[in-house]
DNA sequence: ATAGTGTGCAACCGACGAGTTGCACATTAC
DNA sequence: GTAATGTGCAACTCGTCGGTTGCACACTAT
């Protein structure tokens, strides 16, 4: 699929969103982690993680017995345009 | 639901950023129209359109017997931002 | 060695979305 | 009036997606 078809498949979700602005705060977290944050179980929220990365907003590395994942540049400029749109569509509505 | 999911929820369907790409060229057009330029029925490009202007990137007016579907304020930004994605996209593809 | 913690994989379920067909209604042309 | 064109609505199929449970495997601590 294409790239663009991914980024917006993955962004589609709002608890994706979510996972991009918790990792955008914590700098690296777990599956395990992540899932005291959200109503899902962790293999929810694996899932959620792995759609992330097939779009290229998240990278994993496994540290012993723990994979911890991070946002790659990608969804870094992604949090930015997250947080500016919604932004603007406060900023729209208010007026 | 919040307006922030109907936008990311119908910018998803590569279908959907088409029809966004076509109305941008032409200005306006009908569901018979578009049908012409997706595979896919009259039925369903009625369906996207409708989708669109539920996330109010697309707005409709009916002249006669026909409905003629033209782009919202919103929708042309977003039209914009999907162009500079794609070719921010391929730039990076390409270094 | 054994118990505890973290992960990954597979199967399953319910809901929703994309698309179709069929038909009825509205408008225009002749 | 009647035929043709454009639209809208409803029901149906089918695939995918979000989420779950269950279990096996990997690593760590004691």
């Amino acid at each position: 699929m294409s790239e663009l078809n991914l980024v917006f498949g993955a962004l589609a979700d709002p608890n994706r969103r979510q996972v991009i602005g918790y990792l955008s705060e914590r700098e690296t977290a777990t599956a395990t982690e992540l899932t005291g944050e959200l109503p899902m179980t962790r293999q929810a929220v694996a899932k959620h993680l792995a759609t992330l990365a097939d779009a290229g907003l998240v990278e994993s590395e496994r540290q012993g017995r723990e994979t911890r994942y991070r946002l790659t540049q990608a969804g870094a400029e992604w949090d930015d345009r997250l947080d500016a749109l919604v932004k603007h569509l406060q900023r729209r509505k208010r007026d």
